[in-house]
DNA sequence: TGAGAGAATTGATTGAAATCAAGTCCTGAT
DNA sequence: ATCAGGACTTGATTTCAATCAATTCTCTCA
C-alpha cells in the first residue's frame, strides 16, 4: 500500500488534461481514507471486469494499462464507448445512480486497477464537496464525448469519423510533436467509430492522401494543419492553434 | 410571479418518473431563492434557443410545451438528442462545465420556460448539496441516455430502433394503457434514431405485422406483450412486467 | 368550403459500407 | 530459424438505407 500511495500522490492522478480526474484538489487525509479502504488489483488482457447488467460494486481507477468500455447487441455486435489510459476511471456514474451497469468493461493490455467500494464512494460523494464536484466534472465530461460520439456515427462519414479522431489523439498530446501512435487495437477504435475494421483499414489508407502518414500504429503529419479539415467546434476549444492565421478552416 | 409559484410547487416539477428533477427535494426557501433568481418566458414554435457554439448564459427548466436538443453537421445533416417535455430541463451540464454549448437547442410547440442566471446555478451547486446531488443524477441520466442512444445507432436496424423506442416509450407511460401517442413530429423522432424520415414511415408500416398499430401519432399496441421483442436490460430496469411469466423476452 | 403549405407516405434507383473471402504481415513461442 | 495464430489488409459481391421524385394526407387560414 505505501508502494502505491507514492505512485498515486502524483500525476496523472491528481491531474490531467485527458478527462477531469476523480482525486484532483482533494487533500492528504482525503486521499489516506479513499486509499484505505480502496485495494489494488493486477489484471491480464482479456479479462472482462464488468458484465453489461452486472450490479457494480465499485469504482475502478486505471493506475496502469488499458480498459474499455463496450455494449454488445443481440447479434454479437459491440460498440466501444470508451478507451481508457492511466489516470482514467470508470463506473462513477453508475455506482453513483445504482442498478444494473448498462455496459461492460474490458481489460485490453496488463492492468494495475484502483478499486474503490460503492458504498464508500456514495458516501464520500456526500460528505466531500470537492469530491462531489469532481464526479460532477467527470460525469458531465463523459456525457459530452457521448454527445460527440452521437454526432460523429450518425452524421458524418467514416472518413470524417477517422480524421476527426485522429485530430482530436492529436490535440490531446498537446499538438506539438507531429507524431502519435494508436495505443488501441485498430479493430477497437473501428468498433468505437461505428465502422468494420474493414472499413477502418479502407479510410486510413485513403487519408494518406492527406499527408496523414500511417505506419502500424504510428502516425505522422506531413505538417501541423494536416487535418484541420476535420476540426469542430468541440476540438477547436483545445486547439492551441484555434483561429491562427494558419488554420485553414478556424471559423469558430 | 405569484402564478408562476403555484404551478411550480407542484409535479412534474418537483418529481417525475422521466428523469430525475433539478428542483426535487429542495425545501421552500431554497424554491423561493431560484425563482425570485429567475425569469419565466413564452417562446412560439420554431425559435432557437441556443445555437451549438454559444455561450449559455441560464439553465431551462420547460414549464409548458416541447424542446429539442440537437446537432449539425457541416452539410446540414442533423441529430436530436433529446426531445424534452414538461418538467425536464436542459444546458445543466454545459452551464456547469462552462464553456460553449455542444447542441442547439429548438423550440418545437409553444413554450413556457422558466430561465435560472447560469451563474446562480453554479453558486448553488456549491452551497446547497441536495441541489448538487440531482443536478448529479440529472447529468448521470442524461449520460446513460447518450449511450443507449450510441447504441441503438451503431448496432441495432432501423426497424428494431423503432421498436425499442415504442417500448421505451410505452414503458415510460406506466405500461399500462394500451396506447400511447407520439408527441414530436416523425422526421424529429426519425433524427433521434438515426435515420431519414422515409426509412422511419417504412418501418412504422412494418412493425404493424407484429400486433401494433399505427393511426397518425397514435399508437396501439393489441396486447401489453406486442413490444417485449425489443426489450433490453435497460428497459426491463423500469418495466413493471419484466420477469413475468408472460413476457416472452426477459431474460435479464 | 376550398386553397395552399407542410408533413407524411410510397415508389424507383443509387450508392456506400457491410459482408464474405483470401491473402499478407507481424509477433511471440518453441 | 521456423512455425502458428492473430491482426490487419485487400478484393469481390451483396445488401440495405439514402436519395431522388412523385403523390397523398392533414391542418390551418382565408
Amino acid at each position: 500500500m505505501t508502494n502505491l500511495e507514492t505512485e498515486i500522490w502524483f500525476p496523472p492522478f491528481l491531474s490531467g488534461k485527458g478527462e477531469p480526474r476523480l482525486f484532483q484538489g482533494l487533500d492528504k487525509p482525503a486521499l489516506q481514507d479513499i486509499f484505505t479502504h480502496s485495494v489494488v488489483k493486477e489484471y491480464e488482457g482479456g479479462k472482462l471486469l464488468v458484465q453489461q447488467g452486472d450490479d457494480v460494486m465499485c469504482v475502478f481507477v486505471l493506475l496502469k494499462g488499458h480498459l474499455r468500455t463496450f455494449r454488445t447487441g443481440k447479434d454479437g455486435d459491440e460498440v466501444t464507448l470508451r478507451m481508457l489510459k492511466a489516470g482514467n476511471s470508470c463506473m462513477a456514474a453508475t455506482v453513483f445512480m445504482g442498478g444494473a451497469s448498462p455496459v461492460a468493461v474490458e481489460v485490453t493490455s496488463p492492468s494495475q486497477i484502483l478499486k474503490i467500494p460503492a458504498g464508500f464512494v456514495k458516501n464520500l460523494v456526500l460528505k466531500d464537496n470537492q469530491f462531489a464536484r469532481n464526479m460532477l466534472k467527470i460525469i458531465a465530461r463523459h456525457y459530452e464525448y457521448a454527445i460527440s460520439q452521437v454526432d460523429s456515427i450518425s452524421i458524418k462519414t467514416p472518413f470524417q469519423r477517422i480524421g476527426h479522431y485522429l485530430l482530436q489523439k492529436h490535440v490531446e498530446q498537446g499538438a506539438n510533436s507531429m507524431s502519435f501512435e494508436l495505443d488501441f487495437k485498430k479493430a477497437i477504435i473501428a468498433s468505437h467509430l461505428g465502422m468494420t475494421p474493414e472499413t477502418f483499414s479502407r479510410a486510413l489508407k485513403k487519408i494518406q492522401t492527406m499527408g496523414i502518414i500511417v505506419e502500424g500504429n504510428k502516425i505522422r503529419m506531413s505538417d501541423a494543419f494536416a487535418l484541420c479539415h476535420f476540426c469542430d467546434m468541440d476540438i477547436a476549444q483545445n486547439c492551441p492553434r484555434a483561429g491562427s492565421d494558419h488554420c485553414p478552416d478556424c471559423h469558430f
